[in-house]
DNA sequence: ACGCTCGCATCAGGTGGGAAACGG
DNA sequence: CCGTTTCCCACCTGATGCGAGCGT
């Protein structure tokens, strides 16, 4: 399944867990910067909720190189860079592959079970197809709003790149992520402070190696890397009610293989290529000084979402996903090969508007592929064309994704992954999505204000109007797309019949075009899934408009309910 | 005259490609 | 020798500064 993990917190449950905490890295971190955020882009709108469910990760543990279902199951130990905050976080229920012993470090406690090593953060998936541990787990509770419920932004785009298994450079000065990490958090104390970090462990004990147009495991992994695992949101600490008015990106963190960069500690986190990785969000109680409260009995929460998974290289491997990076990163645009070709076309054949035109007269298109797409910025959900739009709209330059429900996909669906399976949730949740998005941001008054009046749809719907709707239908249309993950083009944006067949053949031709065969040759499927992705942004853009003008976005918001 | 908005130019920084260098 | 890493390149984005135009 793919369901969001719930991982959750209940590690903190214990007075030693609280005692040990002291400070939070993110005060050691950069110092807040307010309005930093915004200038990245958000990512997609996409947010995919997937309720404190667990159960259903079974189907995907045939392949270890595929989906790993959402499971807190992944053993994880005491990295040694990652100071406090170890993977161990997490509430294992299945043990991890022999030969690790668990850390002692930071709140190993929480894994008694774990058989880690000792140096890197590592949590290693549920091949075994275990149940998990969340469907069991209940949370100590501190009042209403702590326990957090995350949606991973943009998973549509994850998802794509997880389908062939995601690849991300690591240089000596750093490289940022792309899909980079992009969160909502709701189910916070508003008033509570807390600080957000990132933590990458190691997602298995495998050396890995692109042999044959495959990953393919080649010895184990060197767990003796050293260097910091942790990145931690630069706003922190920050309150509850801040971390939930918008998203919570982390555009900016770099991935380096350099242990000796004296940014590492702040601005990077340190791998080892061709060694498997899974991002990790925690979120930490702290006083307001980002001092953590040890009086609090919820400390951390930590949440895992197996389709970030990635595996780190220092040039890309898989040229399937050398083509998804330029297709859909902004920066990689002088790499597309029909970069000019594609604005001859006719208005009506091309997939975004002209460069030279004004993005604003597509915004108001209801439904329309376009019509979100200058608030687009680094993690476009739409395919090529839409970045350009950038080139002509300065007005709208930062985008935060909430402005675009709208995403790749099409579709606004979200991700949500809570650390409690209670689906008193909800509530929470709404509320937080109630929230308007244009809400204290600055800056971005100005953006705003020329935006707005041509939003034909909320920018940031609540979910409470799909949640309880969460058809169980969209519910498996979402796992059947996580499960298809081993290249199968099995997706639920491919059973919308609408608009898909609209562009499949332009689109077809035009990935074709641009696709760069791989070694494996899958030449065929690789098509069909391009195709299939430049298409769905279409195909979802009209069930989106069809789904808002109906019952707003309820069927959007797909989610995995308890069974 | 002043303040605001908009458009253009500039530049720092991000991107993948490819060749060279490195190292087991 | 071969796989991996590093470096440089061209291209692009996006933040910023500046000046022109406009309204008050």
């Amino acid at each position: 399944m793919l369901g969001g993990e719930g991982e959750s917190s209940a590690f903190s449950s214990t007075k030693e867990a609280a005692d040990e905490r002291r400070k939070s890295p993110a005060v050691e971190g950069d110092g807040p910067t307010p309005g930093s955020r915004y200038t990245e882009h958000g990512v997609g709108s996409d947010r995919y909720y997937i309720p404190p469910t667990l159960s259903k990760q079974s189907s995907e543990t045939a392949n270890p190189c595929s989906f790993i279902p959402y499971t807190p199951s992944g053993t994880v130990y005491n990295p040694s860079g990652a100071g406090r905050y170890p993977s161990s976080l997490h509430l294992g229920s299945v043990l991890p592959p022999a030969g690790f012993s668990p850390s002692t470090a930071g709140r190993s406690h929480f894994s008694p079970t774990y058989q880690l090593g000792q140096s890197t953060g590592c949590l290693y998936p549920p091949y075994a197809g275990s149940g998990s541990a969340l469907s069991n787990m209940t949370l100590p509770t501190t009042g209403p709003g702590t326990r957090a419920q995350v949606y991973l932004c943009n998973r549509p785009l994850w998802v794509k790149f997880h389908r062939h298994q995601t690849e991300m450079i690591i240089t000596k000065q750093g490289r940022r992520m792309f899909p980079f990490l992009s969160f909502n958090i709701a189910g916070l104390n508003l008033t509570a402070h807390y600080n957000v970090f990132v933590e990458v462990v190691l997602a298995d004990p495998n050396h890995w190696r692109f042999q044959g147009g495959k990953w393919v495991t080649c010895g184990k992994a060197d767990n003796s890397s050293q260097g910091n695992k942790v990145y931690i949101h630069p706003e922190s600490p920050n309150t509850g009610a801040h971390w939930m008015r918008q998203e919570i990106s982390f555009s900016k963190l770099k991935l380096t293989n350099n242990k000796g960069t004296s940014h590492s500690t702040s601005q990077m986190i340190v791998l080892q290529s061709l060694h498997k990785y899974q991002p990790r969000l925690h979120i930490v109680e702290v006083t307001e000084d980002g001092v953590e409260d040890i009086n609090s009995d919820i400390k951390t929460q930590s949440f895992t979402f197996p389709e970030t998974q990635f595996i780190a290289v220092t040039a890309y491997q898989n040229t399937d996903i050398t083509q998804l990076k330029i297709d859909h990163n902004p920066f990689a645009k002088g790499f597309r090969d029909n970069y000019d070709s594609m604005y001859t076309a006719q208005e009506n054949d091309r997939l975004t508007p002209s460069p030279t035109e004004s993005p604003r007269a597509h915004q108001i298109v209801p439904g329309a592929r376009y019509t979100m797409q200058p608030f687009f910025q680094d993690q476009f959900v739409n395919n090529l064309p839409q970045n350009r739009f950038y080139n002509s709209e300065r007005a709208v330059p930062q985008t935060n994704s909430l402005l675009s429900p709208q995403s790749e996909d099409g579709v606004s669906q979200r991700w949500f992954v809570t650390s409690v399976q209670q689906g008193g949730n909800s509530t929470s949740t709404s509320n937080k999505l109630d929230l308007t998005p244009y809400e204290g941001w600055g800056s971005r008054a100005a953006y705003q204000k020329k935006v707005t009046p041509s939003l034909p749809w909320s920018p940031r719907p609540s979910p409470t109007t799909g949640f309880p709707d969460s058809s169980e239908k969209v519910k498996l249309q979402i796992e059947e797309e996580v499960n298809s993950g081993g290249g199968s083009t099995s997706s639920w944006t491919e059973r919308q019949p609408s608009a898909l067949s609209l562009d499949k053949a332009d689109c077809y031709s035009m990935a074709c075009k641009r696709r760069r065969l791989s070694v494996n040759g899958s030449s065929t499927e690789d098509s069909d899934i391009k195709c299939e992705d430049l298409a769905s942004a279409v195909t979802n853009d009209s069930a989106y408009k069809e789904a808002s003008l109906s019952k707003g976005m309820a069927a959007y918001y797909s989610f995995y309910t308890n069974p």
